[in-house]
DNA sequence: CTAGATCCTCAAGTAACTTGAGGAGCAACT
DNA sequence: AGTTGCTCCTCAAGTTACTTGAGGATCTAG
């Protein structure tokens, strides 16, 4: 067997969340209590996995309470099945959504970045085409996407 | 001239923010005092345009802070140009890799969804195949991208 | 066996808002 | 002219999701 046991130290590495975020998540229930040796806690793989996919979620912007539901899609084994999928199923949009956002910001910034290396851009920002067209775009992105509900359903 | 003026709530409308935000905004000096007719805010369409990037700007999950910078980007005419582009490029850096890590998101909840509709799944999660599916999605969106380095450099 | 890194708890601080109290102003129907 | 209802104002307190700090114990390497 290779199922070494982990300090909070190296949880905090291997899922990039901190290591008092690791305690704090503890303290409200969002993971399970550690085992302890001589007080410290210890953690396994699968802590790993859990703790990584809560740290990715909160990084989507996924609010704690809504992480705790996702969490539980695959470690909580008595719900209706329907349900479950109807929750992922509403994840899926809202990431969606986001995606689409994110991808015009790149846009966005990418041409900015390009043409601002491409035109003679020597003096302050004033004098520098690319500004211009950084502050167009921004215009674009407003109207490729008019109604942004804010995702209240998520968030609220 | 088209420029009427716009009290709060239809800049809060236009703009997605909520109207405590703006204020917030406003208070915290992240936008400018707005002028007052009879004690009430009276914005235009630059404050549109100005609160839309803004609010943008926070779903991407950029800080306060950093917000505020790249609102100068566009409005301080008196900064360095290539300074101004490497800001941006490290903002594309930021975006690229969140796009990454929703895409892989995505393909998990996707995938989940659609086999789950698929297969008969009537019972509880413990007897759905989909969501050992799931749970072995979110261990290769691990083994996608292993060095997320957090992003420390613009959220520290 | 000691020096430094890592761990512990508990309390307080921070960012970015949100909510609530208490009150004034404007629009528009009657 | 009155009053109903919506929007606005300020100021203070609450919320979420952490982070930082004090004060102390414990493990690990040289």
């Amino acid at each position: 067997m290779k199922s070494a046991f982990l300090p909070i130290g190296a949880l905090a590495d291997q899922s990039q969340c901190s290591v008092p975020t690791i305690r704090y998540y503890e303290q409200i229930g969002l993971i399970p209590p550690a085992a302890r040796s001589a007080g410290r806690r210890l953690y396994g793989e699968e802590d790993v996995r859990r703790l990584t996919f809560i740290r990715r979620c909160r990084d989507f912007g996924f609010s704690l309470e809504r992480v705790k539901e996702m969490v539980s899609l695959y470690e909580n084994g008595d719900r209706d099945c329907a349900e479950v999928r109807d929750i992922a199923q509403a994840h899926l949009d809202v990431v969606r959504h986001r995606m689409t956002e994110l991808l015009a910001l790149e846009k966005s910034l990418s041409q900015f970045v390009t043409s601002c290396n491409s035109v003679s851009c020597q003096g302050t920002t004033s004098d520098c085409v690319a500004i211009e067209d950084l502050s167009q775009s921004f215009k674009e992105v407003r109207r490729m996407a008019p109604a942004t509900s804010k995702d209240e359903t998520w968030n609220s």
